[in-house]
DNA sequence: TGCCTCAACTGGCTTGAGCCAGTTGCTTAT
DNA sequence: ATAAGCAACTGGCTCAAGCCAGTTGAGGCA
């Protein structure tokens, strides 16, 4: 392990100073998980700073994602949760005998929950991203669209967004809340005849938007994780496009895939 | 599209205002990546507030990755970087052909140049993370641990670390910074026995820590991916563990993969 | 022509003051 | 015994002022 060493101690900024021994001790464990910080007017008078300044420690610790504050009650280490892992097998037909999805399956692991909420459903017009995957017109209302919200107890976790080409979904009743089939929204789409034979996922991170940060109730300081889903059948044809969006600190992801 | 309509326009602090405006015209496109925002001072005088404000304002959007600050010189609308996708086929033995390791392979196709820097080799003492996935001892030095960092032109893209069990790596050279195979590592690796059969990666988002945060110069709002990968051989048994920490602003994921 | 200097601009950080808005627990009146 | 109310705490946000430290370009000097 090698250090740069940057700053050094001299002229490190007062906010900073108060920032790195809070975070050590964090870090070091002296301050569990839960903890309560000093408030900003005590540390602002143990260090002989303005309040401004310790403030701006604590914002440092609010940012990296380390220190939770509760207007009125105080600044909290942050707890660590339990993760709702999300793995490539989660469209294995092994789910099938479950009868649960994998979601919720892997909130019952956690002891937690589960359930889902949808948000809307609709014939629309894609993204371009999108319309590229699937083969289809980014000009036209060419995709049946569906919105969810997956959450773990009284936690939102997931936004879930599914298209699917209108061709393939006119006429299957995916128009309708309730999905007419035993095996879901993939339960249909194999009735039409549409196996899923591989998956491509696309990940990426980064904050959360402000829509997406206040329908999921992202804390400061978390990013989101962005899965850009692809299904694809027996003939190398894509079907089904999902974009997940998660919550880091509540979700990752999981891949137990062969080396081809 | 669902809008849960929080705080509405009336009392929303001038700082978030500022900031929401500012959202909208990068969002709408009006202010194009690259594109500098006014200074601080004449954002301040332009909304009638204290500099303090305005500043605040901006930090939003530093904080939530849409601007990057440039001291004396302003504040500029970030610009998408080219992508670095680290794909689940890097592991493949197609890439033998080509000579050149995945990442560099990546890096020219996104027209970059990739280097690597060893940044250190040693017989460690594993976490106890990577002792479960190896099975080995988090009590001795029971593994080989190289750390590398990986550059696309003069950006610092990802920071890998690599544990080996000591039983396994022994003798075989692992411990020269020259590795002593046409095919790398996991050359090595084979000819001791341990043929990849499969990859199992452990996929988290997070604000990366203060030594990440150095090391790879991740700007302020950009999160890292953090990659636990597990090598198994025919046998079903691990036989190496890499940590991967990348820059979610440079770099992402992608899973092509069977259903199975 | 080429270099240097310096003024004017930028963001970085702090001060100390004040008011607002949640939370909590004690006190008081019913 | 219960409920209302209040005081004392917490963080949220703003103000106006000041100094420091990078950056840039214009002007002047050699």
């Amino acid at each position: 392990m090698v250090d740069h060493e940057e700053p050094g101690n001299v002229r490190r900024p007062p906010s900073k100073r108060i920032a790195d021994e809070l975070r050590q001790a964090i870090d070091s464990g002296d301050m569990a998980p839960g903890a309560k910080l000093p408030s900003e007017r005590d540390l602002a008078a143990q260090y002989g700073t303005a309040r401004n300044t310790a403030r701006e420690a604590v914002r440092i610790l609010i940012d990296a994602g380390l220190v939770i504050a509760e207007h009125g009650r105080g600044a909290y280490v942050r707890r660590p949760q339990t993760l709702i892992r999300l793995g490539n097998d989660r469209y294995s037909p092994k789910y099938r005998a479950t009868g649960l999805s994998p979601f919720l399956l892997e909130c019952a692991k956690q002891g937690k929950t589960g359930r889902f909420e949808v948000l809307g459903i609709e014939r629309a017009t894609p993204t371009i991203e999108v319309a590229n995957r699937l083969d289809v017109s980014d000009k036209t209302k060419s995709v049946l669209q569906r919105e969810n919200i997956f959450w773990a107890d009284d936690d939102p976790v997931q936004r879930v967004t599914t298209y699917i080409p209108w061709a393939i979904a006119k006429g299957t009743g995916l128009l309708q809340e309730e999905v007419p089939h035993q095996y879901g929204i993939h339960g249909v789409l194999e009735d039409q005849g549409h196996v899923m034979a591989r998956i491509r996922e696309e990940i990426n991170a980064r904050m959360p938007r402000a829509d997406e940060a206040r329908h999921m109730r992202v804390p400061p300081g978390v990013p989101v994780i962005d899965v850009l889903h692809t299904s694809v059948d027996e003939q190398g044809k894509a079907y089904e496009v999902t974009r997940f969006v998660m919550r880091a600190d509540m979700s990752g992801l999981l891949y137990d895939v062969p080396v081809e």
